[in-house]
DNA sequence: CTGATTTTTTGACATTCGTCAAAAGTAAAG
DNA sequence: CTTTACTTTTGACGAATGTCAAAAAATCAG
């Protein structure tokens, strides 16, 4: 973080805000000081929550910062949030004359491929109740702060069998 | 991939060989020229495919490779196979001694990140008809190489069936 | 507070897919 | 060939989750 100081910017969204809009290129990683953040995506029609993020936690529209193109996500602050902006931008020059920093930044991408591969086993292996408890086990809070609707877009289950599963306990 | 012949060993293998036994630590990352390899673990006693590779495609002990554990995964040759084996600590060395290679590093890992969210995608929105679909539209000689089981595991899927998607065409 | 809006819960029913068991088909070994 | 082992298909049934509709509960604005 301390190394990474002179290209990250504090900023303060309030709940509710829209961080990034879907359909334009995001130059930005977010990372979250406090507060939540999510991404998300329309498919079919449907609000889809692809990502959440508390603190220490990253959030950036990847298809568009990987690749430079328009994003299909959008970001928004779930609560109000204070949150580190890296310009992508930025950070590959920064990297280009740290270039002992590179190192860093692929390992930061191992471990969060390391992390998606968990969440594929997760929705081939395990029932809807099971992805719920691993969520909760891990933001044992997020029901105080995010809708049941954006919980169980993530999970990959409807509203419906998300109360119906929370209230067979 | 001129780049790296310096640290790139031709093997051979026949069909069913195992590459790489599960629970031993992996230092190797493999890309195969021709051939087909998959990645597999055991869960509950069932045998799942994790990955498939063919032509130029990559396959590793990612937990492995990425943490220096011992792996859950085995790698196995379905068909004879030419593969170019890298070892992941003479790719450390060289990437250290060639740092502007660490971006290309990089930019590889992201590119299977990417990937990965398309497979988790996949899980989330596709039938299992859908999935394999996308599968046979990826990968269309696939069936002649892989047995029905090994695509199913990789599907998320039974056997049975992913035998009556096929035969309800 | 109070009415309006949004979120969550509940019910009835449909669909997809899994499970278990057995039959059919294919490949491998003697 | 022919026997044996493995792979794929088929059938009957059940469990998990989705869909649609409406009721209940919570939240918000005035």
């Amino acid at each position: 973080m301390d190394t990474f100081a002179g290209i990250l910017t504090s900023v303060s969204y309030r709940r509710g805000a829209i961080i990034h809009a879907s359909n334009t290129t995001c130059n930005s990683l977010f990372i979250v000081k406090s507060g939540i953040l999510r991404s998300y995506y329309f498919k079919d029609g449907k609000d889809i929550t692809a990502h959440f993020a508390m603190r220490y936690g990253m959030v950036g529209a990847v298809d568009s910062l990987l690749r430079q193109t328009k994003s299909r996500y959008s970001i928004q602050a779930l609560e109000n949030s204070e949150v580190l902006r890296m310009d992508y931008g930025e950070m590959e020059s920064f990297l280009a004359k740290n270039p002992s920093l590179e190192r860093l930044a692929r390992k930061v991408s191992q471990e969060l491929y390391l992390d998606l591969v968990e969440r594929l086993e997760g929705m081939l292996f395990l029932s809807a109740k099971e992805r719920y408890d691993h969520l909760l086990n891990r933001y044992p809070q997020i029901t105080q702060y995010v809708g049941l609707g954006h919980i169980a877009s993530y999970l990959g289950i409807t509203q419906e069998t998300l109360s119906r599963i929370r209230n067979s306990t």
